[in-house]
DNA sequence: TATCTATATTGACAGAAGTCGATTCAACCG
DNA sequence: CGGTTGAATCGACTTCTGTCAATATAGATA
């Protein structure tokens, strides 16, 4: 039986997976990577076919996990992926990868 | 109120993003991802804390994903990163970032 | 055969997570 | 001021998930 060693940061690792453990937020972080400019809540209940609520609810999930940031325009409220977003999920899958297949 | 278009597979990387959002999962994965041999699953129920069964759970999971390999040698059951598993990771990954973000 | 050992599976349970309706909040407009 | 509108929060409900104890399975060994 050999010792196996423990990543110290699993628990913040797998929130940062956690947070993608969802279709609707998976499609919400795949259209704010595609838009050209930022995405109001509105634009997502018509095109995910959820109520308000549900998608304010899966974007503060995306935001606790710093991968969206949102800013306020009167009453609408604007979306965007979160600088260093891209950096933190590519890390956060190297550390979990065959050292192998590492480069 | 822009168009947003919602990509074909969200539920099937949000499936990826699942087996990866437990800090178990992420524990097995990183540790099987440094092995120099396979492991097995005994050495991973005190290493983690956990019952047996949870950790057969657990490997389960890893291994519907794809993400890990098994193989039996008389009782013991050995596992070990799945052949492509880094790969589809990065895809999965790629797959959400923003396109800015992308060399 | 019987028995032991490592793993897989099943059943049950508590806690987490997704969803919606209703309400509240904040900014705009009469 | 009051009313409207987009978004956030709250409450309730259902479904999913992680966990363990108990049982079953597969292989080794006597």
């Amino acid at each position: 039986m050999q010792r196996v060693s423990l990543g110290v940061t699993r628990v913040a690792l797998s929130g940062i997976f956690k947070a993608l453990a969802d279709p609707a937020r998976v499609a919400i972080l795949d259209a704010l990577g595609r838009a050209e400019h930022e995405i109001c809540v509105c634009d997502f209940t018509s095109a995910l076919g959820l109520n308000q609520s549900t998608v304010s609810h899966h974007l503060r999930i995306l935001k606790d996990a710093d991968l969206v940031s949102s800013e306020r325009h009167g009453t609408w409220g604007y979306y965007s992926p979160a600088p260093g977003a891209g950096k933190r999920l590519e890390d956060a899958v190297a550390s979990v990868l065959p050292v192998k297949e590492l480069v």
